[in-house]
DNA sequence: GTCCACAGGTTCACTATATGAACCAATAAA
DNA sequence: TTTATTGGTTCATATAGTGAACCTGTGGAC
């Protein structure tokens, strides 16, 4: 492993749960030696990376990340910015993933990836703006939205699934806080016979959800355990996404996302 | 150097004005060998630190700048992440150097460091909150605010100075435009006998004023020459500042703060 | 006070790791 | 076709990174 790598994974080790790490911490953390971390950390600081607190002489999160992440926001249109994620999650998924914006009650297409080796695939039409309450993303985004715009969308009838019944407020009710426990939307066949799909909310630097990504796949492929493969997948993946539209996940929703076990490992 | 710090250094290359950069661009701007070049970019991309456009090859910033900036700014206290810059200033000034944000009308102590080897010094109090017209520091903040919020100061008598001349908003207006394009304000025994300070703001994400920072010395210390030097270091700590609260500067501010020849270099 | 444990940090012989000249392959103009 | 780019790779060389042992300061425990 390269020296760069070793040096770059110590800014892994810093998370909410582990603001600021001493030398020791760090050698312990890494189980290198604490010669080695201790001039890691120093080249880290020099370079802004890291600061130290001047009297604990703690490690924390320096100043060069933020200023380096204001330049990536500036210079990197958002759809670069979730491509990679997107495509590396279509990869892993072999299925069609797919990143969409809420305008008004309309989901756009940002971005989408198909890289599969299945014969059968879903297909789609990009411009095709499936009704909100139709479909697993615009649940996603709803269960993560204010009350207030669910009134709105139930109000307004381009929102409804085509050819069903107008949507009861409360049972939707009921479907979204079912969504928010747990931690994504799933369809099946509810919008086009033989088409399935998960989905969760993508969230800004508030914390509000403003975009969707969504995994699509035949139904034919599999029951509940090729569901709960895909949103595994589409959940490990939450966290990079909203983080590479410079947003953040709310901290009970990252808590659903990430399994105790994986979060006490990084 | 180290090779940590020279990967690091790669990341520095990247600007408004160059967003992405190809493997020979980097090996002519670090004058380095080509492989070397190549095996750190190569480094920081793995890290996420870097991604690569997967047409044009060039690199630009990655994801996990990103997210570390976001863990930074969730993890560190405001008043933590401009701790450093403003003692490194203070250090490099040899004066006393002042954070303040704008509560209201009132200007209110974030932080401030001291760090000097003069026999005479400028004394303060801290809760002192000086009426905003009076301050450099309130004057720096007009001048990159909205006319709008000028008129609601000049309104309220508490913002006036003390024992002056009631304002005329005409001649104002025309000292906050020369503030705006000299890139900082100053202050000269207007507010206290014997004291000076020039002062400059700083911006939040969006790029709006939201506090500000000012230089305070002794009168006796000199003239324009003393003033010019003060100035020249605040205003090259400026984008530091605003980046260390995860705002950026304005670009037109920016460009008076930063010589042409200096970001050239960069 | 003394002792102990742990903290952050430094030294220096050793060797693993980074380096760079020369190389390949692809593309685009001349 | 030739030439000049580009991005990327190889491998002998030596530089830069490593880690056991060391120093120093601090905060208990007794």
């Amino acid at each position: 492993m390269s020296t760069i790598a070793k040096a770059l994974k110590l800014l892994e080790l810093f998370s909410e749960t582990r603001p600021q790490l001493g030398l020791s911490d760090a050698q312990r953390l890494t189980g290198r030696d604490k010669a080695t971390v201790h001039r890691h950390l120093v080249a880290l600081e020099a370079a802004g990376f890291l600061e130290q607190d001047a009297d604990s002489r703690a490690y924390r999160l320096g100043p060069a990340l933020t200023r380096l992440a204001g330049m990536r926001a500036r210079t990197v249109p958002e759809v670069e910015m979730i491509r990679a994620e997107t495509d590396r999650l279509s990869r892993a998924a072999g299925e069609l993933v797919h990143i969409s914006r809420l305008h008004g009650f309309d989901l756009v297409d940002v971005y989408h990836a198909e890289h599969h080796d299945h014969p059968v695939r879903v297909s789609f039409d990009a411009y095709g703006l499936p009704p909100l309450l139709a479909t697993s993303s615009g649940m996603a985004y709803l269960a993560f939205s204010s009350r207030h715009l669910l009134d709105m969308a139930v109000a307004d009838q381009r929102t409804w699934v085509p050819g069903g019944q107008p949507p009861d407020p409360d049972s939707l009710r009921g479907d979204l806080a079912a969504i928010a426990q747990r931690g994504y939307a799933r369809n099946r066949d509810s919008l086009r016979l033989g088409v399935s799909s998960v989905a969760i909310p993508l969230f800004d630097a508030a914390g509000r959800a403003v975009a969707t990504c969504s995994i699509a796949y035949p139904t034919s492929r599999g029951g509940k355990q090729v569901e709960a493969r895909l949103a595994r997948l589409l959940m490990q993946s939450g966290a990079a996404l909203s983080a590479a539209i410079g947003g953040t996940v709310p901290a009970d929703l990252h808590a659903i996302w990430t399994p105790s076990h994986e979060r006490a490992a990084s």
